[in-house]
DNA sequence: ACCTGAACACCGTTCAAGT
DNA sequence: ACCTGAACACCGTTCAAGT
């Protein structure tokens, strides 16, 4: 349900739902964004909104899908590119960012790990293959050590994320992000 | 408002709200126990708790309470014992035991840490004084490099923690712990 | 001095009724 | 085919009224 509608006025609504959504998610957050807030800055009924979106994940899917497609096509030039020392964490801090760009996010990509399938699911899953074909490379060159998985390279960062997110002072990530590559280095 | 009533009704009233806390706490993790589930279950109105905790923060401060001050002890403990290589490792790897203990209390915690003088903020600052301390032997005895500040692996520890607790698969902290204090070892 | 429970504004979520 | 908004069970939180 989540595609694009037939009729003028619910592309129009999905639109306003989305922009309402993403507004919203700028003010308070992502966690703080309730389903009822955002119908109501659309100008909709609640019923109109869960119409359009099976659930908040759904919601929070579409508002971050540019920016997650962005990560995407960045992990393919870095893995295209000449292979700078530092090129898996140049991909990582651009995956903090991206995850400190909402409040709350950290948290909603945490939950959505867990259901593959959901919408939010299936785009998390993305970024990691992503991932690990960055880390298979940094493997290869020697940048990393040799038992180290994508799927804890994320686990790392994402944690990094969150902490940056909930935890004052803030600004920390970078100093957190250089103690995980320094652990994750060949020894 | 937090400490002991005088009227003997008062304490039997506080001691089972803790009790019924803990309970929800176990079953449903500390995040989705609600105030009023937490009274209903201690057989009283949500006002009589509300009465005696002044928010959320002051319930759960109280049903960690001693494991937080396990975690002190054992603090004192390592820090008067002999020294041994990992001390610091077994005392995050605590930490991270106690955390992970109930689900939703990592975001606690980074809630908590904000606001020094809430209940829950308070025992915070009390951890945070123990780990500084091992820090600084852990230093002296150059297990970790000198730049490392209390703050830091307490932040890189309960950010292991949280992505523990709330992205599967489970039982990786240990592995994440590895690879952190590798990252945090003199260069 | 302390407890009670109704009350308020909210939330997520659903669904009959409309156009 | 899609929208509407009332409705339900809940939540955090307060507070007059009781004992």
């Amino acid at each position: 349900m989540s595609g694009e509608p037939k009729r003028s006025d619910a592309r129009r609504n999905r639109a306003r739902l989305v922009e309402a959504a993403e507004a919203l998610f700028d003010e308070v957050g992502a966690d703080a964004a309730s389903m009822n807030d955002i119908a109501r800055r659309a100008g909709v009924g609640p019923g109109t909104l869960w119409r359009h979106f099976p659930d908040k994940g759904a919601v929070t899917a579409e508002v971050v899908g540019q920016s997650l497609d962005g990560l995407a096509t960045l992990a393919a030039e870095l893995l295209e590119g000449p292979g700078t020392r530092d090129f898996l964490r140049q991909w990582a801090s651009a995956l903090i960012r991206h995850i400190t760009r909402y409040r709350g996010l950290a948290a909603s990509y945490a939950q959505a790990a867990g259901n593959a399938d959901s919408p939010l699911g299936a785009r998390c899953h993305a970024v990691e293959e992503a991932a690990a074909g960055l880390v298979r490379r940094a493997r290869e060159a020697g940048q990393v050590r040799a038992d180290l998985t994508a799927s804890e390279l994320i686990r790392l960062v994402t944690a990094v994320a969150w902490v940056e997110e909930t935890t004052p002072p803030p600004d920390t990530a970078g100093r957190l992000l250089d103690l995980v590559f320094e652990g994750v280095r060949p020894r």
